[in-house]
DNA sequence: AATGAATGAGGTTTCATTCAT
DNA sequence: TATGAATGAAACCTCATTCAT
């Protein structure tokens, strides 16, 4: 019932996403939507708190069956890809949430997402006494990954429009988001050993 | 009189802008931008065509200058960063046309990014057959370098957030434009060579 | 309800009406118009089919009545004059929907028409086989009734205005729709009869 | 120049012409035609006063020709449906005005009217004393005159429509302009021989 | 005399929200 | 709990008119 708004908000953004649309799409009077949850401010909140509190709990339980840092940074990226893979509204959101400056961003879901950088900071960090990775900023690892991944998801469209312009070689190339996904593990590897 | 048209819609997106404010802040009528323009969604291409089109004149002029592949590719990367942290309006937009699928896109600024791509293409091809580079898509990697910069860009209301939200030893890394665009050259660099 | 949509209307045309004074004068809030209704130009055919449509029934109640041909044309422009006198907007938006060509007039509204026609054809038909009536194209002598009387009805203000700028003895005439359609009776069978 | 005016308002209306419309039609700047006339409501004043000044004038002179008073009420006739015929945005100002009241007649129209209804008073008294006419309204007959030539004149896009919704016998019958008028000369001579 | 540009007032339509049932 | 109907505020857009040149 709130993934119906989740998809309209990733849309069309909040100011774009009309409540009656939503309504309709979920087969439910609008009314019954206020009277739930309260308003669209309110329901927008809900809506990314959902998205973003299960994230947490599932990195752990996979971040423990790596073991060198390598692993673990391996595995800490696909699961990113993987969270935007599986639903693909998660990066629209993540982006328009960045670009309105976090306005609507409750409380919760920003102490997630500092849960998240931890973990990354830990990972680089015991990289870096083991001597596999090179001293780096967290955050500009966590940004260049998760941009990377989340502005790859969502330029699908953007993309096909850009191949159909180029000349004939270029198209050949793989287009899909696991290659994408290897790709981005690679090159930040790559990046980070000594 | 474009100029705040850009920073209205950057700020609140197509659908949360408002010709009202776009006219109040340019200190014209209303009714002059629909007598010039036409209407809300004719403005918006007309702002997307200014930021684009000139971008792609002064790109050929700097990459001129450098000789080596690498530093061809260091330049790329620069102008990308150059041309955001200059008008920061641009990552905004640039992510949000992305999001909509570039639904409003003239054909004139999807001819301007496949311009962009074919240099980087030429760069990193000619970095393959000197040996600079391994091979790589170069859609991969224009994505890779503009995602990672555009979303650095916009996320910076956020990442303050979450600055504040982690441990003291967390804050003291370097936080800038500069610096990030440094690091992404870094990364990148390394990531490509054999 | 859609009374005061009929009467604005025809008081202002399609383009003069205003929404505003429709709802005002209907003591309904604007937006509820446009819940109900959608907007101004599905408004308008609603009022056009509200109005042609019920005019049909009543047609053939009161044709059965009559017996011989020149009854039942008596019959046929009376009950046109009174559906005219009974509800004055509708000569009005007769003669604006034939100068706009029909545009939105739905097609439930042009079978309506042409059963009317049907019915006249009919009457004058077996008027030319009983030998009451000479030969005459069933057309013409619809828009002859029809036309006259509308035009006659819509037409006392300015007929006022004439009256005023005539000779005295010009003046005595009767001047009444009775008197008018009467008149139109007479006429119009008179110069039917061999 | 007016000419231009005189066709926009006879398909739009007063209310839904637009002064826009009738500049770039007339190829002329809007400023212009306020420099030149004033305002909207004096433009349209204009464009009534051309059209109905120069019809009386014509009149005298073909009804000179004319000497029993069915030709002259032949005569009368035939000069108000060449009037139409000839400039087809007459019959529509006209019903358009009578719709609305007359609101917007100067009164130099409202003289040339009341000359013209004369003209059909002494036709039809003079016919009267020498035993060719019965006894009737002048402004019955003028309305029936006026009213049934302005309104088959307007109607022809309806009519086409009606055509084509009724049965194929229906549809062979002569529709146009000419047959019309003789119709009606032919059916009002009858209507009104002792 | 003519015009591109500007504008205030007002038009239609949309939309988040509330109300009555 | 659920909903059709209602609504105020505001959005986009239009248009007769005026201004500066």
């Amino acid at each position: 019932i709130l993934d119906t708004a989740a998809k309209v908000f990733s849309e069309s953004g909040f100011a774009g996403a009309r409540m009656d649309e939503i309504a309709d799409r979920a087969g439910v009077n609008k009314a019954t939507i206020y009277y739930h949850i309260g308003n669209k401010q309110t329901l927008y909140g809900r809506v990314l708190h959902e998205h973003f509190a299960s994230a947490v709990d599932r990195f752990d339980q996979r971040l423990a069956e790596a073991e060198t840092p390598q692993e673990q940074l391996s595995s800490f990226i696909h699961q990113i890809a993987d969270e935007m893979n599986h639903n693909p509204q998660k990066a629209t959101m993540m982006l328009r949430e960045a670009m309105d400056g976090g306005k609507n961003v409750p409380d919760s879901v920003g102490r997630d997402l500092a849960g998240i950088i931890t973990r990354l900071t830990g990972i680089l960090s015991e990289g870096e006494k083991k001597g596999c990775f090179i001293p780096v900023d967290p955050l500009t690892v966590h940004f260049l990954i998760t941009g990377a991944l989340a502005f790859y998801r969502i330029s699908e469209p953007v993309r096909k429009k850009i191949h159909q312009a180029l000349a004939p070689p270029m198209s050949e190339y793989a287009d899909s988001n696991d290659v994408f996904t290897g790709e981005i593990e690679r090159l930040i590897l790559r990046s980070l050993s000594p």
